[in-house]
DNA sequence: TCTATTTTACGAACAGTGTTCGTGTCAAGG
DNA sequence: CCTTGACACGAACACTGTTCGTAAAATAGA
């Protein structure tokens, strides 16, 4: 018997044995297909290790010959995402472009599958294809000329803001699609109305901008943002004497 | 059987109603309390509407008079976390140390209940006491003289970003903790080993950077990533033209 | 070719989850 | 005293992820 752990270990070896068989054997590949289906059919919330195993005629009990887990089948998603991205070669005076492209690469990804980024935000980066597209963020930084802490740190902030807006975007769409609500429109300005709605002496700002507030359609927020991070990256290296927020931080504000 | 020493140890003192009921109703109140107990102890995987019955006495459907939902729960929880957040009155010069600090005690509120931010990044904004930190960032930003709409979208990021950084602080040591490791420090070793052990053709700059790239000890990665987001933003209000990135963003990268 | 052994597939079941239903209980109002 | 109504809760339902033991199939050995 070969534990799926040891598959798990062999499924990033160079390709072992091309899968010529003739009564469509059920495989990891096959599996990674059924969940993104799902996922992109029902949303995340409907991928079942029973929904994928009668995607493929089967019983549930069938996959765990070739999935360690449900967390496991998981980081098989992100990673099958993350593999799609096609990273640039870097070019040192593109890398402003070329690491916002692979961003929105990822994002669009994530919101081709519903809620999947809630699988990206809680796994750890052990899995190749996921190492891949952060070497491939780290190579455009650093050829770009930031400094290596200050890549590392600013690519890690890009993966986790990216899987954040994707969970934001997919929570608001179910929010909308369940609801009674039709269209995006409609959900904004019903959203405008509950702002305005809301006590003014308490919530002044929110009010008085509520349509700033909901305004953002298409991705404009997130492009926004990603300028906002990468803004000036190159002047700022690394802080020298950022002492006093972090002391400040640690103060416990207990109720 | 429940022992009556756990009974009598459910000894918690909320401000808002004195315990001198005889019988100790079962309240909305005395639900989150009771939850957030459980977070800060056993983490967010182990809250189970049974395991909050269970603090009370009682049983899962005793629950559902007061809470509509497991969601609607998240949403009383982080409502709290919200609630507990002292919002600093905006001082036009000060804009960047007070915004920073209510994000610094959000993460600080974050990271005593683990993996709780995975409920803030499934919810939406309905909730009045996260509202109201808006409304209090929001507040800060504008005194500070950003532009509404640049405002309204920082701080929506900033608030993404801290519920993605906790949650990837969660998994970390959730992975620490349950495995064979037993130290942060030998945990980021054991990183570092495992990035060296990578193939070097395909992950040179991981590779070359390792130290780099487990660094970020205590808070560093997120005050960095903070003042990213804050650095450059009194000059960019909204960025005119970036249809580019977005165009290429949609091309459709299949397999 | 026929057997022996490993590898794969799957039905059944277990523990645990959120949630609902119907009945019990108990304090207040008449 | 009885009635009423809100609250509390045991039992159960439809699910979830996961494991066990067994049956089938493929492979290896002679």
């Amino acid at each position: 018997m070969i534990s799926p752990q040891q598959r798990r270990a062999a499924r990033h070896a160079p390709s072992t044995t091309p899968p010529a068989a003739r009564k469509a054997p059920i495989t990891a590949d096959r599996i990674t297909d059924a969940a993104l289906e799902i996922v992109a059919t029902e949303g995340y919330d409907a991928l079942t290790m029973r929904s994928v195993a009668a995607r493929l005629d089967t019983g549930p009990a069938s996959l765990y010959a070739h999935v360690v887990n449900k967390a496991d089948l998981d980081e098989l998603l992100i990673g099958r995402l993350c593999s799609r991205l096609e990273l640039p070669s870097p070019v040192a005076l593109r890398w402003r472009e070329q690491i916002t492209d692979v961003c929105t690469q990822l994002r669009d990804q994530y919101l081709k599958y519903p809620g999947i980024s809630r699988a990206a935000l809680a796994i750890d980066v052990t899995d190749l294809d996921v190492l891949r597209v952060n070497e491939g963020m780290l190579a455009i930084l650093i050829t770009g000329g930031i400094d290596p802490k200050a890549a590392a740190w600013t690519s890690d902030a890009l993966f986790l803001y990216v899987g954040a807006y994707a969970m934001d975007i997919a929570v608001a769409d179910t929010r909308s699609n369940s609801s009674e609500h039709r269209l995006a429109t409609q959900h904004r300005t019903d959203l405008i109305v509950r702002f305005e709605a809301l006590p003014e002496a308490r919530f002044p700002t929110i009010r008085t901008y509520a349509n700033e507030l909901t305004s953002g359609t298409g991705h404009e927020r997130f492009d926004f943002t990603l300028d906002l991070i990468l803004g000036n990256l190159v002047h700022s290296s690394i802080p020298p004497s950022r002492e006093a927020s972090a002391t400040r931080a640690s103060q416990s504000t207990s109720q």
